[in-house]
DNA sequence: CTAATACTTGGCTATGTTGCCAAATAAGCA
DNA sequence: TGCTTATTTGGCAACATAGCCAAGTATTAG
């Protein structure tokens, strides 16, 4: 296979990958519109603050949020607001399955399963 | 935390998870508006068969693909072609890194970095 | 029925991820 | 200076993932 397609792709995957935590997701959701420290999301995360620290260096790696220090504080924000449509991606797929799930439902409750 | 929240984040990491993976976001865009059969996919892919047919149950369990026998091969198909817009975020995210790189790197040329 | 093809599943190993705790670092305050 | 608070880093245990091979299932062809 094709290694600039190859890594096309790997690059694209190591961006989702950064996302694919529900941690991560709250996270990002949080740091709509505003700036937040780390003992700010702590307490939204209820997950010890190392643990949380490590979920945003994962998305500071993958370029999501950038960091600014203020005092004692670290103050993480998002780099590219448009990650937020990666949440409008996942709910329409949600939304698909729910609307084809209700329809299996319906077709049995009709008695079509057999 | 609010438990709802909280599934709901669990529900959109799930499908983002099942897409974080390039070898499964080779597969989501040789989908786009064709179905494909196991074998074709392999071809691409240059992996065993079974872990291609792993891959693709991997979706599958997400809502992402679905499946439809026809003789002895199985046709892969996207549920919910909007799944390719995850592609349209990734890349926004690595343009937006590419410039704040090229950006920095305009800056250091200039003897900004000392 | 037998054989061949297409696919899936089970099993295994290697590797990656997530969480916590403890220790290190950094900034502001007394 | 030494203390406190905020954050990061290292280490480790538990668990999940990705790959291959081998074996199982299913469908078609002979």
């Amino acid at each position: 296979m094709d290694t600039e397609r190859k890594a096309r792709y790997e690059a694209r995957a190591r961006i989702i990958k950064a996302l694919a935590h529900p941690a991560r997701l709250l996270i990002v959701d949080e740091l709509r519109g505003k700036s937040r420290c780390v003992c700010e999301l702590q307490a939204e995360l209820e997950l010890d603050m190392s643990t949380v620290s490590k979920h945003l260096s994962v998305l500071k790696n993958a370029g999501i949020v950038q960091d600014a220090k203020k005092g004692v504080q670290v103050y993480y924000s998002l780099r590219c607001p448009c990650v937020t449509d990666f949440f409008q991606c996942a709910e329409k797929v949600l939304l698909t399955r729910a609307r084809d799930q209700a329809e299996v439902l319906g077709r049995t409750a009709r008695g079509g399963l057999r």
